[in-house]
DNA sequence: ATTATCTATAGATCTATAGATAATGC
DNA sequence: ATTATCTATAGATCTATAGATAATGC
């Protein structure tokens, strides 16, 4: 906790933000693994961001495994619940795909760090990692149905590319990765637009930007449900 | 060496493909980089896969660093070098980026293991790997520079999304990554021309047909220049 | 009584170096 | 003499656990 509550105070002051000690942990762990990488953080590292010790954080997390999982959670979570309702919706593909690109590149782009990276952790491939693992191989295939529908409405036979629409979103992660401190280099605050514009283009969609509008206004509609 | 030469004799048979101990070495760590991590791999297990032990890596790399930047070197010249004979072509700049989208793709996507992968460690940032990062980002400003050329020829303004087709052909990364033991899972034989097509079409080009033979002319012909 | 921290440490690593040894090559 | 390996180890970690301590809450 930040204030005072129930427990042995801590011998530094809080220095990471959150409300919880869990949320401080998170946060710290968060700059840590995507500045200096997974297995080279140390849970001592952690601690000390917090502005704890090393044997305290084992009181919020049972491993140092724990710690990512809960991270990864974070940002699967929110674009999949929004790719299950526009599955739902009657609007045509292209614009229901186009939110999709617009809410899930919006969230990788203006995270504080660019977790996208701890994607192609080698860690993640062990058991304890299966349910995250699910988790975005279903939104892969939310995106690859809703590329399909678009190039059904085309008229086009080949779906070979129905799966670049999701790979194009990922791609906010590898530029800012090549940024200093998680700034993208290509990219800017017209990055979702830029890629919602590519991931249909991709699929042969020419016209993309009479999306623009329905796109944008079915995201708001959409997001506000919740 | 894999025959016998000078020096003290293995105790165990020589266990990876490679004329030098140099090329075991970097065959096994390649391979355990891209399975379990770079910081999570230790040197002891590079040198029981090679069939060494830990101590004699030392004769061959200075350092661990060492061994990883040994294979990122191997993973950049080949497309910086053809990226760089590109320019100094006379062929249109579509048909240019065209043909070295398919080769820079075509290397990612059948290299044994998925070392594209190593990318994104946040351990490339230190001193030690900044010949890499500069010779990288070479190669992103050469896609930046051809694929300019392409809008300008298209008579668009709108140059936001030329950073676009280098992104396009990491997309082959994570595509392996997410697949078993680095098998793409939506990619197949035809990644190289379907990313191609991808990378020409989101800069607005929208007749890809056209630029698949005459790219793939220029290909052979630039790489048969070496 | 419950909670969240602390101190201390076991046990298992890991990288890199020092120096011995067993081949080939001259 | 040169080369490539070997054995042995120093010194520095690192994760997770055990048990003490200092708050709040009832």
């Amino acid at each position: 906790m930040t204030t005072a509550g129930p427990g042995r105070p801590r011998l530094t002051k809080p220095r990471r933000p959150g409300p919880t000690a869990q949320a401080e942990i998170l946060d710290a762990a968060a700059e840590l693994f995507t500045t200096k990488g997974f297995a080279s953080t140390s849970t001592r590292q952690i601690a000390e961001v917090v502005g704890m010790r090393q044997a305290s954080l084992y009181h919020h997390f049972a491993t140092k495994d724990d710690i990512l999982a809960a991270l990864l959670r974070k940002t699967v979570s929110a674009p999949l619940e929004l790719a299950t309702r526009l599955t739902e919706r009657t609007e045509p593909a292209a614009v229901r795909l186009s939110a999709l690109i617009l809410f899930d590149s919006g969230q990788l782009v203006s995270g504080r760090w660019n977790l996208g990276a701890l994607y192609l952790l080698p860690e993640l491939r062990t058991e304890r990692f299966a349910h995250f693992r699910r988790e975005r191989q279903l939104l892969r295939e939310r995106y690859s149905t809703l590329a399909r529908a678009v190039l059904t409405q085309l008229g086009s036979s080949e779906t070979a590319c129905a799966g670049l629409p999701f790979r194009i979103v990922e791609t906010v992660i590898n530029d800012r990765s090549d940024g200093e401190g998680g700034e993208p280099v290509d990219l800017g605050p017209e990055a979702p637009q830029l890629l919602a514009d590519a991931g249909l283009r991709v699929l042969g969609w020419t016209d993309v930007e009479s999306l623009r509008s329905p796109a944008g206004m079915l995201l708001d509609d959409v997001a506000a449900e919740a």
